[in-house]
RNA sequence: GCGGAAGUAGCUCAGUUGGUAGAGCAUCAGCUUCCCAAGCUGAGGGUCGCGAGUUCGAGUCUCGUUUUCCGCUCCA
């Protein structure tokens, strides 16, 4: 099956089976925002408690919190959320083309630095070893010239970026007459700046409101209050605060169903350490997340690490996990060295002193941090992606026959088992319906007399039902089902009395955490 | 945001030169059925994405709009 069929089918089966709608569909939708279907909440909810259990529960210096969207302003200038997020873009109308108009500038201006740096080479090529530079360049007619020229460019391109005069930028684009590298032309549009946070007003009168922002990732609430966790919780370094929460981007192009949405949920863990052990510690966050998906059993070749070259200027190392989805590889997770950007920042702007003692060392310093950041929605992407399959099947009768399954490790399933009468008389209903009614506070349960019991079957395969318990007229009369497994579809007699004991160990989530033990 | 394509039942899709909307699967009710869908009978479900325009008449033609997909672009 081509891949990009597979995606298809994959959405359509995610509609068709109640795990992800589109957003306000019958007002026709809304872009690139959807909502979770009753299948849909209870793996993601799964797929929480797997993550959440991972960090909390298995480590004793990992706790977790919950803060809010929304926050003090100044915490996004302080992150730099502001600034970053606030591109400055032009469009060429004859390429199609758009660039960062502050970059586009900052190559003009590296274009006349090289004329400079050329001049001096070559004067320095004439001169040989008697060169001064120095000299050079206060006397150079050709090099003052073009040095006066960036002087005025530089301070002209940085009032504008300041003061954000956007058609100052457009007016410098058109002085500069700098072309588009692919058109060669100057046809440009207007600047325009695409704020990638969604704000809104706090105070419900006009002059007193105050303008705050949907917060752009959900780490800033964990930076704020580490000091908080760190005195009530009596944490010592190294430790960790972990949150599962709401965030929020305006993206220019949201698209690829959930993968890329402007309102999606991201898992944070931050991890507070020594200044100069952070790359040990980046190291050792590295190998554990690629173990905690890799524990799911989807194929270890289908996840790889990809470093980041070019890092962000907070960061000292980054890499990411990524899947190999039906649209190709993509990032998942993402675990970065952040150093102490955050929280000196954070210091800076509050003023406040968020500096940690260390008893061990008898010194008090900006702890450094190492962030794992997943997110949800790539995640039960990753999870719906690989679990999907269309299988072959031979009947009893020699006779070709597919199945959907949705091969979710047990753990994550969003219906447990499902119980079924193989026909709806002879009291078996009723039988069926008693074990429902026994096992209901333990597990999600499904019950289901309609059609035939190979149908039945295949609806709970399409949801990825690791288990079908059946009632038949023998359980009438010594008490025993038989529960069938989704995977391999063989069936097994047990007693009614085991059922509980059975499923149970099937769908622990510890099955999942010894293999990231070892 | 630009360019291209598309939007008809829950899903996948058909619908002729413009003439009152269909199929398969799914769903529901009943029958049948002692273990892997596609047996039988019946039923429900669509103002053809939305809004204008042309026309005696628009699912079909035109324009606008919105959503989705593909490419570009962007991506802390």
């Amino acid at each position: 099956m081509a891949q990009e069929d597979l995606f298809k089918k994959l959405v359509a089966h995610c509609k068709e089976y109640g795990y992800v709608f589109p957003s306000s569909e019958i007002y026709d939708g809304l872009g690139a925002v959807y909502d979770y279907g009753q299948n849909g909440v209870e793996l993601k909810n799964n797929i929480k408690k797997y993550w959440w259990d991972s960090m909390v529960l298995l480590n004793e210096n990992v706790v977790g919190i919950d803060s809010a969207i929304f926050m003090h302003p100044t915490i996004w200038k302080a992150s730099g959320h502001v600034d970053a997020f606030n591109d400055p873009l032009i469009d060429n109308k004859d390429s199609k083309k758009r660039y960062r108009a502050d970059v586009l500038i900052e190559e003009q201006l590296a274009k006349i630095e090289a004329k400079v740096d050329k001049e001096i080479e070559k004067a320095r090529g004439r001169f040989g070893a008697s060169f001064d530079e120095t000299q050079f360049r206060a006397t150079n007619a050709r090099v003052l010239e073009n040095q006066a020229k960036w002087d005025e460019l530089h301070d002209r391109f940085s009032k504008a970026l300041n003061d954000s005069d956007f058609a100052e930028l457009k007016k410098i684009i058109e002085d500069q007459e700098i072309v588009c590298p692919i058109s060669g032309t100057r046809n440009w549009t207007e600047v325009r700046q695409f704020n990638l946070m969604f704000s809104t007003e706090m105070g419900s009168t006009a002059d007193g409101a105050l303008k705050i922002y949907l917060r752009p990732e959900t780490a800033q609430g964990i930076f704020v209050n580490y000091l908080n966790v760190q005195k009530t919780g009596r944490m010592k370094i190294p430790f960790g605060i972990a949150q599962i929460g709401k965030a929020f981007r305006n993206e220019i192009v949201a698209r690829q169903f959930i993968f890329r949405m402007r309102e999606f949920e991201q898992m944070e863990m931050q991890f507070f350490v020594r200044p100069g052990s952070e790359l040990q510690w980046f190291e050792k966050w590295k190998e554990t997340r690629i173990k905690w998906h890799r524990a799911l059993g989807f194929g270890d070749d289908n996840y790889r690490f990809h470093v980041h070259e070019k890092l962000a200027h907070y960061a000292n190392a980054a890499v990411d996990i990524e899947y190999k989805f039906p649209f190709g590889f993509k990032e998942v997770e993402g675990i970065h060295s952040r150093t102490d950007y955050d929280l000196s920042q954070h210091q800076k702007f509050s003023g406040k002193k968020i500096t940690y003692f260390d008893p061990d060392l008898n010194e008090s310093y900006t702890p450094f941090v190492v962030e794992t950041s997943i997110g949800l929605d790539r995640m039960f992407l990753q999870v719906i992606s690989a679990s999907y399959s269309e299988e072959e099947l031979t009947g009893a009768d020699g006779k070709k026959d597919t199945r959907v399954v949705l091969r979710l490790p047990a753990a994550l399933a969003p219906v447990k088992l499902a119980v079924m009468p193989l026909i709806k008389k002879d009291g078996l209903p009723e039988k069926a319906r008693e074990i429902v009614d026994s096992l209901k506070f333990d597990f999600t349960c499904q019950y289901d007399e309609k059609d035939s019991i190979g149908k039945r079957y295949r609806r709970q395969d399409a949801i990825g039902t690791p288990f079908c318990v059946t009632i038949d007229h023998q359980t009438i009369e010594d008490n025993s089902v038989t529960i069938r497994y989704r995977d391999t579809m063989n069936q097994e007699r047990v007693d009614i009395s085991k059922l509980q004991e059975i499923i149970s160990r099937e769908i622990s989530y510890k099955k999942l955490f010894e293999k990231l033990m070892c």
